[in-house]
Parts: C-alpha cells; sequence; structure tokens
DNA sequence: CTTTCGATTATGTCTATACATTATTGCTCG
DNA sequence: CGAGCAATAATGTATAGACATAATCGAAAG
C-alpha cells in the first residue's frame, strides 16, 4: 500500500495550495530542493510538477522557478447527460415524440449549405412535455441516420450511441415561450424556458444543430469545479 | 522548429483519434511498438500516452493494452468568468449597486449556523439593470468583508481577489421573475430570467451562496467541450 | 467442465544522466 | 547612464535500464 512517489510529491503541494498555505502568486522550491526534500530524482519531482501544471493548479516559468497560479476565470464541468437516462434517473417515466421529420438544406449555422435532416420533437416526462427539440443533422457526416428510427428514440440518443462528437459548443439562456411554443408545452405564452443550443462536431465536421427549449419547472443544470473533479 | 518528440506522438494518435481512423474501442499499438516506430525511448512513448489518457481520449489497462476511449459525453467546461470582465468585453459599460449589507445568521444552505454578511446588489450594463444578486459570504471563512467597500465593486468580484474558492457548485435554471424581482430588473412580472445559483468552498469551508437573476435578453452562458479547451 | 493458480505481457513508476531551452541577472562597453 | 550581450539558473525533453503491478491467458488440478 505505498504510495507511488510522485502522487505524494503531488497530493503533497496540492495540499498545502488548496489550505491556502501556499498563496496564489507563491514561488515553489526548486526541482532540485524539492527533488533532495523528497529523496527521490528530478524526472519523478519535474513530472508531478506537471501534472500539477496541466490542471492549472501551478504555473512554471523556465529560469524563473514554479509558482501557484492565480486564479483566473474558473472553468466548470458541466454535466450533460442523456435526457432519457437524466428523467428515468428521478424516477420518471420517459418518452419521446417525433413531430417532424423532413430533409432539407440547411440555411444558417454551422451546418449552412448542407444536406441535413430536420428533426422536431417533444421530450415527455411522466406524460407532460418537458422539453420540445428542433434539431439539424448533417446527411453528409451521418447517412445512417436516413435509415433511422426515431419515432421512440430521441435523436440526441441515436447520435450518442451512433457517432458520438468530439467537440461541442452550448449556450444556455432564459427565453419567454412564444404562443406556438408554450402551447406544445403546455404553457402559457411568455412562460419562462430554459433554452440550450448546441452545435457537435466530429474534427472539424459539422454533426448536429440543436435547439432544446424546457419548461423551467421541469429542468435545471448542474455544474461542479472542484479538485474532485 | 523541430517538435518536440513525445507531442509528435501526442499529436500522431489525436489526429487519428479525432478523424475517426482509429475507432472508440480500438487498441493502440503497444508502447514497444510505437517506441521503435518514432526510434524513441519508451518512457517518451509512456509520457505522451499518460497526456492522452489524462485528457479523457485514450484508456490504459495493464496487461490488456491502450484503447480509445468510448467517449464521455458528459463533461463540458462552462467558463465561468467575472460578470465585470465579461460586460466590458462586450464593449459596454459596467457598474454595480449595492443594495443591502446586513449581518445575518445564516438559515439554510451550507451556511446554515454560520454568521454571515448579506449583501444584495445589482448589476448594470450599459446604465440598465443586467442582474440583481443575493449573496450570503460566511465572516468565519472571510472576516475581510466586514471592511470591505462594495460599494461600486461587486462582491463576486471582491471575493475572487481575495479568496479564491477551490470547490463550487453551480445550478442553472430558468424563473419567472416575481413582481418584485421584475420591477428592479425593469421588466413585467413573469418574465423569463436566467437564474444562476451558486455555492462555494474552500476546502471543506464554505465561503459564500450566491443567487443571480439575469435579464434573459442580456445574458448567456457559452459552455465548450473539445481538444482545443 | 469448472476452478485455481502460475506464467506472461503489457502498462506504471523510478533512477541517473545528458543536453536543450529560455528568461533573468548582471557585467561590460559605448 | 543605458544598451547590449554573455553567464547562469531554472525548467523542458529525452534516454536506457530496472523493477513493480496488474490483468489476462493457459495449463493443471479437482
Amino acid at each position: 500500500m505505498t504510495q507511488p512517489l510522485g502522487e505524494a510529491i503531488r497530493d503533497h503541494f496540492e495540499r498545502r495550495i488548496l489550505a491556502g498555505e501556499l498563496a496564489p502568486g507563491a514561488r515553489l522550491p526548486t526541482e532540485q530542493e524539492i527533488m533532495t526534500a523528497f529523496g527521490c530524482s528530478r524526472m519523478t519531482v519535474s513530472k508531478a510538477l506537471s501534472t500539477l501544471a496541466s490542471a492549472g493548479l501551478i504555473e512554471r516559468r523556465k529560469r524563473a522557478g514554479t509558482f501557484v497560479a492565480r486564479p483566473r476565470v474558473h472553468a466548470m464541468v458541466l454535466e450533460v447527460p442523456d435526457l432519457a437516462a437524466q428523467v428515468m434517473e428521478r424516477g420518471q417515466d420517459y418518452r419521446f415524440r417525433l413531430d417532424r421529420r423532413e430533409k432539407v438544406t440547411a440555411r444558417e449555422g454551422h451546418l449552412s449549405g448542407q444536406s441535413a435532416l430536420h428533426l422536431a420533437g417533444t421530450h415527455f416526462a411522466d406524460g407532460a412535455p418537458l422539453a420540445i427539440e428542433d434539431r439539424l443533422v448533417s446527411l453528409a457526416a451521418v447517412p445512417a441516420i436516413a435509415d433511422a428510427d426515431l419515432t421512440g428514440e430521441a435523436p440526441g440518443t441515436w447520435l450518442l450511441h451512433h457517432i458520438p462528437w468530439t467537440e461541442a459548443d452550448t449556450r444556455i439562456f432564459a427565453h419567454g415561450a412564444s404562443a406556438e411554443e408554450a402551447a406544445a408545452l403546455g404553457l402559457q405564452a411568455g412562460a419562462a424556458c430554459l433554452c440550450i443550443e448546441r452545435r457537435t462536431w466530429r474534427g472539424t465536421e459539422p454533426i448536429t444543430a440543436v435547439r432544446q427549449l424546457f419548461v423551467a419547472a421541469g429542468y435545471e443544470l448542474v455544474a461542479h469545479f472542484g479538485p474532485g473533479g
């Protein structure tokens, strides 16, 4: 049960930094000093510090030394689970209804000019509308979707299982429902909704663009930041 | 301008994975094979693969080998910049007005039971209300805030500069403004707002809890996922 | 046919050393 | 006094070899 040496070094400094004992901007000992203090080789120290550096905890400058990073904008991890899985995890019944499906030529966005499948549908939790979505899927990037049965399975779930993306942009904002949107969600016009717009790529090839409108009472996003991940 | 060897190895496999040439679950060559293919030592290969592994692109299993990771869909990076900086970056004028400041004993949440400073204020962009916020700051964890001048600087900005947090939870959801909230934001009652609730810790010590209500038209969150950062 | 257990093979970590890179420090020269 | 340049001190990358660890595979035992 002996802890690897490099890990011990990492833990040592991570703890001291998180405890505030080493304030932002403070200088750490040189690799030489750490090396003798821990009784190990310099490579081991270097690798441990590299890990902390890529985690954003410290900053290393040649000739100058190693310093505790000054926290800038904090990046948080936003959980984006599959909607169906998320609803069922709450013990609710999940259902998806496909409302529209047609082949189009995209006119805007990152899919602009490409042949795409236009899909619209409604997500239900325990029989009540939870969200409506409007999606374009590139037929060039995902030809298989032309033959997919999407009447029961949400397109997002299908895509997740068939061609995972490698890059994505997400915009999150509040939106007052239009009359049409409100009707589809069983709300009054102008009711507050959470809107999520996401564009995804595989490498540089656009895959899909989706706009999801959630009933405010039924959905929230949760993000977390911390050393535990 | 010779690229470091380890970086070349990383790039090689990253490109092939992102291009789909190496499908999820596919096995990479062993370190021995890569080592001879690139004409370098095993340490170099190992370090390169370790980097890819910690980036989540590959998965390494002893005895079995190295495999392309099945994409984890559920983690995106949400930037949490300082609000003042974000507004000014858009070329707008930023202002904060402190509306209330009183010492209280927290009654709920992670600060429950602790002595805290209750702060309420309004964020303005180009003179128009952008958001209202309601915040509790632990006086035990941040005694210095008792003497801080917060009439012009937002408490979040002050905290960011004085005691950065190490852990945070964020909830994001849509909210229809109450009559009071709407009045403060210059909206009609029921107008859609984006609500962000955040609790932060330093280690295990609670720092602050904040609820920010944004005018829907003026604010959106942006999250990103991808190797590009 | 199933279970156990050892051999094998891959990754994981570490060492000691070497040389490259780079920004600072400080000295020299105008 | 200042501009430029060289010495220096730190990190960055790499090597070849050694042993540790763990999971798989296959053979032996039940």
